[in-house]
DNA sequence: CGACTTTGACCGGCGC
DNA sequence: GCGCCGGTCAAAGTCG
């Protein structure tokens, strides 16, 4: 299993731009165009389904839903006629054939909860009328400033919290359930720093932060279901200060990647959980988010998202745009573009691959925190 | 040398 | 008000 956690922080760096092979970038689709899943990728035909949660400002919005396990769907039926129309809210799952749900953090029980929240639709039946509370909001990328919505207190932390906290139940959040496929790539940059286990789940949660920009706000947790292992559930929360990079050469951090270390660990360790490992400090075999982006060369799948991205970027930049309206606070702006290299980091998922090794000349003037 | 991950400690939110 | 729990910090270690 140590492969496993050794999947899951090693999928964050790619969690967003799986979306992206998409290029007319569908943030929402319902639930058929998802399934028949446009211009969909291998990685997208390849991806189970799975849900996309948010709550903005402790307003839960359930949405579209395709749960992945049938007890999930009865519960879905159940409330399906208290979820919200499409179009009311539309935000971009980052990954590619996501589907939408809104769930308010606020609702799922905090304590004495065995099942995962986005498990938990009675919580989401708490909050049946979509409260879309995004505004519109001038943002421009490639070049263009990138203005955070003015509704979202993440993106401005109150500067006299020493750690910016925030009330948990108003943090705008994005959750995804992702395959590990979908997981592979990701445009930004980010950083691991934290890791936690997490009361009822056997698996850890890894907390990576935006390492493209110093004082990005944008979070990224991740943690592998309970209920499925290959499944994983990522958490957006806090959105960019600033524009996708443009280039993969800007990516902030990624110099490193943990393959080989973290492959040496997995390999010598039989299992990623703590309990099942004592002598492992670390129960993960965590990836960096950060991870390459560059693949090897001669890997198709490498270059279809890394080195794709730049010769895309207007397009990518006007397909966002065209998108703005209905995801103007998108954690993840801008995933047009599908990043399959990341699967050249991915030995479990594609082992033939060699090892990704690259850099990314991260910036001196990129510290951390 | 710089950027990254790891990981224990700290802190604050929130349920009871 | 207490205490659990999750999120973050930051020092130490690792790696290229």
């Amino acid at each position: 299993m140590a492969d496993l956690d050794w999947d899951l922080s090693a999928v964050v760096r790619s969690c967003t731009a799986a979306a992206a092979s998409s290029s007319s970038s569908p943030l929402v689709r319902p639930a058929s165009s998802l399934v028949e899943g446009q211009n969909a990728s291998d990685c997208q035909q390849q991806a189970l389904t799975f849900q996309v949660m948010e709550s903005i400002d402790g307003q839960s919005f359930p949405s579209l839903v395709k749960p992945s396990s049938s007890g999930v769907e009865e519960l879905q039926l159940l409330y399906q006629p208290f979820l919200p129309r499409r179009d009311n809210n539309n935000f971009n799952c980052p990954f590619p054939g996501g589907e939408v749900r809104m769930v308010n953090p606020a609702s799922f029980p905090r304590r004495l909860a065995p099942a995962p929240p986005y498990l938990n639709p009675s919580a989401e039946q708490e909050q049946p009328i979509l409260h879309h509370a995004r505004q519109q909001q001038p943002l421009q990328m490639g070049g263009h400033q990138y203005q955070p919505p003015a509704t979202s207190a993440l993106a401005h932390p109150p500067p006299q919290t020493p750690r910016g906290r925030k009330r948990k139940n108003q943090q705008k959040k994005k959750v995804c359930q992702v395959t590990a496929e979908q997981l592979s790539s990701d445009l930004w940059a980010w950083r691991k720093y934290g890791q936690k286990p997490i009361k009822g789940s056997p698996y850890p949660r890894n907390y990576y932060r935006c390492s493209s920009l110093k004082g990005c706000s944008a979070r990224k947790q991740v943690e592998q279901s309970n209920t499925e292992s290959n499944i994983f559930i990522v958490t957006y929360t806090g959105e960019h200060s600033h524009p996708r990079p443009t280039h993969r050469n800007s990516l902030a951090g990624s110099t490193r990647n943990k393959f080989t270390g973290a492959l040496q660990k997995a390999q010598t360790s039989s299992s990623p959980h703590p309990e099942e490992n004592p002598d492992n400090k670390s129960p993960t075999i965590s990836l960096s988010p950060t991870t390459p982006l560059t693949a090897p060369t001669g890997n198709p799948m490498a270059e279809d998202g890394a080195t794709r991205s730049e010769s895309t970027e207007d397009k990518e930049i006007s397909d966002y745009e065209a998108d703005l309206d209905d995801v103007e606070d998108l954690l993840i702006p801008n995933i047009t573009s599908i990043t399959e290299d990341i699967f050249a980091g991915f030995p479990k998922l594609n082992p033939n691959l060699p090892l990704p090794n690259s850099s990314f000349g991260f910036g001196r003037g990129f510290n951390r925190h």
